[in-house]
DNA sequence: ATAATCGGTTCAAATGATTAAACCTATAAA
DNA sequence: TTTATAGGTTTAATCATTTGAACCGATTAT
């Protein structure tokens, strides 16, 4: 029962083709998160700000946007696990923070495209 | 003004997020196009369709989506080189080629990222 | 030639994301 | 206590994306 050639079979390729798309779902919300230009900045403002990170007010200053349109990317920022938030007194910094399993997602993902692609390739003799 | 506290670090380390500022400019299509969950199926539809790839009207009727919606995305995915169309006769096959170089560059981030990370981590004492 | 199919494009409507003002909570200082 | 500051949340407006109907060009068959 498995030939597999086309569509999605159930043996070997459509295995692998369903991990990969699990990996690609559980990555979501990190790729709408740093496909966007605004957030990509905050972002490398606050790779580039230290290991104590960058309060929110500083970071508000650096791109003519208003406060809570900054705090709005920083929330998708932090729930997708890129930044993480460490509160001191009234004063809240960001520091980046991605190694909390994504960056190994991220990996992962790249590594489930590779094989796909060499499957085919492959394949095709 | 400008004491080289927060704006972009001096020396190496600006020069790095610069980099890394620059690698996710280049990404940012490619994370928006896969940062949707049509196109994530789509996709994952296209990678698993072999070879030959797969054309538009067997897309469509896959994903209970018109066939506009379904090209829409197509261009989406195009743009971002993350898929190749061939054309053959009245249809179009769309098969899975991430391999110009945007892959590549995915890693290349993916590197830049955890250098920053180290980085920090060395930083910090 | 006409007719039929496939798929891209245009356009307007619906949906979703971004934004800033106003407001609320928490912490720090007076 | 009161006052001030930092930042998150809510709301309403604006903007971008998504969607399908209608349409168009290209290709194939009749």
């Amino acid at each position: 029962m498995d030939d597999g050639r086309n569509t999605a079979p159930d043996g070997g390729m459509g295995e692998r083709i369903a991990a990969l798309s699990r990996l690609f779902e559980e990555c979501a919300d990190v790729f709408v998160a740093i496909g966007d230009r605004n957030r990509q900045e905050i972002l490398m403002n606050i790779a580039g700000a230290g290991g104590e990170g960058i309060d929110v007010a500083s970071l508000a200053e650096r791109f003519s946007l208003s406060r809570p349109a900054v705090s709005h990317h920083l929330k998708v920022l932090k729930d997708a696990r890129i930044v993480a938030a460490r509160k001191s007194g009234t004063q809240v910094f960001y520091s980046f923070g991605m190694q909390f399993g994504v960056l190994e997602k991220i990996k992962a993902l790249v590594l489930g495209i590779e094989e796909v692609i060499e499957e085919k390739s492959a394949g095709g003799c």
